[in-house]
RNA sequence: GGGGUUGUAGCUCAGUUGGUUAGAGUGCCGGUCUGUCACACCGGAGGUCGCGAGUUCGAGUCUCGUCAGCCCCGCCA
């Protein structure tokens, strides 16, 4: 039906008779004389119908075709006029002298533009939603998603080379009351009984482990029924996997060896292996625990500095067992006082009492803290045009504030960051965490092992210090993926399980699948679970993850295209023996 | 669950302090046009101002509710 593809005609092929099938993207009509732009998957390339070497019959049904209407197109290539290249097209040296042409796919006036005027907006999110097959015509959607195309392929083949069996894991699986909500589906034959759609794998890769597979990984579809972020949408693809007879540091050289190729892939060269930071000391540096290191403007502290010098809210704050932690900013001092406000606004947003602040402008100090006792030039620290900013509490308080306002600060310094790239792994996360009452709770799943140097903590009941096998990779402030070396001694795992809360019967009833596994004969294993999307989105250049999905849902998790979720006969209702309560 | 924001022609948007017949660009329809590439030019059709109440002599504009999109907080073991 076809000889070549539209984007890919060049001068090479001057002279060849081509038979073309693509989209009308735009109709330029003269009169005499009709242009249009055929668009396939590859690009676009002008078409021209002319009386020198084209039947009028063939002219005047050119002249009538609509925007997006599916034609095929019999022509000869031709190299263009010089006064007539676009240097703009890839294919804008030549164009096709159409001696005949079909329309095999009539289009209705598209509701949305494929093609837009220069200048005008792109239509609602909702109407691209809506019509979501013209939408997905625009070169930059086929762009993002020839790239998710290619990292799939490369993330595939760089596992496979390295010894990784891909093994498919169920869809209906066991309902897990903890942690995310499930999406849950009906069982016909089992009235009363639902299965899950997977969070993630975790369980059955830890049984692909126990029953031998040494090293497993899946492009894995996760379904999570919580509420949406533009980086977050109900089902999601993980990169997983999962190896045997392994360190942490045999799972950081895979995950490495992965995204130096996915990087390389979307032709990013970047460095393995990448530098690591405790947990620990990414909040006292950065208050995240996903830190972008490429930039500076660490947080330091500053409680001997500023104790007992007069300032009543950090003298309160000390006595009550917290600390003042701030920011050293080069050149802050440049800050308009409105940008010092915003500051200020986005430390109280995350939950600070304030922001103090001290500013040095050639031998003068200004600012809340110029009056501390004693304060001079000399001993601010600062040199000229430098900011302090300052703030007081417990960490869990100002750690995510200082991690606001250092964000906050690099955005409207506009400073240029060191490198383009800043891999880092965040490793020794605490096993447990407390809540805002103050609860003890998993800080990740409970199959996550504690660290070999803590257990005997963990042992004597100390859980609030435990620190955890697992890890996080972060790219640039964004956590791409996490892992963990699990727990492979069955009573280790059952004693987990309790302190998150179980008895030994709920344990047991809940993840005795699992426990049962690990009974059999399990060696030690770890692995990792690379969130796909967000690093398509990331390397496609785009701001929210419906532009990497072919069809998204919405923050409501709906699927406008389909018009999904939607409600169902009463009689398909009861053949599930389900009643509704609305 | 909470907060913010947006909703006006097919699409992208403007619409003043509440005041006559709600506008522009583009698309669409008709016409002229033989080198355009945002083709140009002439003419035309096209509106439940998201939906529902309320205030008012009068509501696109003010108030309340509601629906939908987007962003954020909570949430995401």
């Amino acid at each position: 039906m076809r000889t070549h593809l539209c984007g890919a005609l060049r001068s090479d092929h001057v002279d060849e008779q081509v038979r073309l099938g693509g989209w009308v993207h735009r109709r330029r009509d003269l009169g005499g004389i009709v242009f249009f732009d055929l668009r396939d998957r590859e690009g676009i390339v002008q078409v021209v119908f002319n009386p020198d070497w084209c039947e009028a019959d063939v002219i005047a049904r050119a002249q009538g075709v609509g925007a997006e209407t599916v034609v095929l197109v019999e022509g000869t290539v031709a190299a263009r006029p010089v006064s007539a290249r676009n240097a703009d097209m890839a294919t804008g040296d030549v164009e096709v002298h159409a001696t005949g042409f079909r329309i095999v796919g009539p289009a209705e006036t598209p509701p949305i533009p494929v093609w837009r005027t220069k200048g005008e907006e792109l239509p609602s999110e909702e109407r691209r939603l809506e019509y979501r097959y013209l939408d997905l015509r625009r070169p930059e959607l086929h762009r993002n998603l020839a790239l998710r195309h290619r990292l799939l392929q490369r993330a595939r083949l760089t596992l496979s080379d390295l010894g990784f069996y891909e093994i498919e894991t169920p869809i209906l699986t066991r309902p897990t009351p903890e942690g995310a909500r499930d999406y849950l589906v009906p069982s016909r034959v089992h009235p009363g009984q639902f299965y899950a759609l997977p969070q993630s794998p975790q369980i059955y890769k830890q049984v692909l482990m126990a029953a031998g597979f040494d090293r497993y990984f899946q492009l894995a579809r996760c379904f999570r029924d919580e509420d949406l972020r533009a980086d977050r949408q109900p089902e999601f693809t993980q990169i997983d996997l999962e190896a045997s007879f392994v360190t942490s540091d045999d799972i950081y050289t895979v995950v490495e060896a992965v995204l130096v190729a996915l990087w390389d892939e979307a032709g990013e060269s970047v460095p393995a292996p990448f530098p690591r930071m405790s947990f620990a000391a990414a909040m006292e540096r950065y208050g995240t625990d996903k830190p972008d290191l490429r930039f500076g403007y660490t947080i330091e502290d500053l409680s001997d500095f500023v104790r007992g010098r007069g300032f009543q809210a950090f003298d309160a704050a000390l006595s009550e067992g917290g600390r003042v932690r701030g920011i050293r900013v080069d050149e802050g001092a440049k800050l308009s006082r409105k940008a010092i406000d915003a500051l200020t606004e986005d430390a109280k947003q995350a939950g600070a009492g304030g922001l103090a602040i001290l500013k040095r402008r050639g031998d003068e100090l200004s600012g809340p803290l110029a009056r501390l006792d004693g304060m001079t030039v000399e001993s601010s620290g600062l040199q000229s045009g430098d900011l302090l900013l300052a703030m007081a509490g417990p960490d869990s308080v100002t750690s995510p504030a200082l991690d606001r306002v250092r964000r906050s600060l690099i955005s409207r310094l506009e400073v240029a960051p060191r490198e383009a790239h800043a891999f880092t792994w965040i490793e020794e996360f605490p096993l447990f965490e407390r809540d805002e009452e103050g609860t003890l709770e998993p800080a990740h799943h409970p199959f996550t092992a504690p660290h070999g140097d803590d257990v005997s903590r963990f042992e004597r009941g100390d859980l609030d210090g435990v620190r955890a096998l697992h890890y996080d990779a972060v790219y640039n402030g964004t956590e791409l993926g996490s892992g963990s070396i699990r727990i492979s001694d069955p009573e280790l795992q059952l004693r987990v399980l309790e302190a998150w809360g179980l008895s030994r019967e709920e344990a047991v009833e809940r993840f005795g699948f699992l426990l049962r596994a690990l009974r059999g004969g399990v060696p030690p294993h770890g692995g990792f679970a690379l969130g796909f999307d967000r690093i398509v989105m990331l390397l496609a250049g785009a701001h929210n993850l419906r532009d990497v999905i072919a069809f998204p849902k919405t923050t409501a998790a709906r699927a406008l295209f389909e018009d999904t979720p939607t409600s169902v006969s009463q009689d398909d209702l009861l053949k599930l023996h389900i009643r509704t309560v609305l």
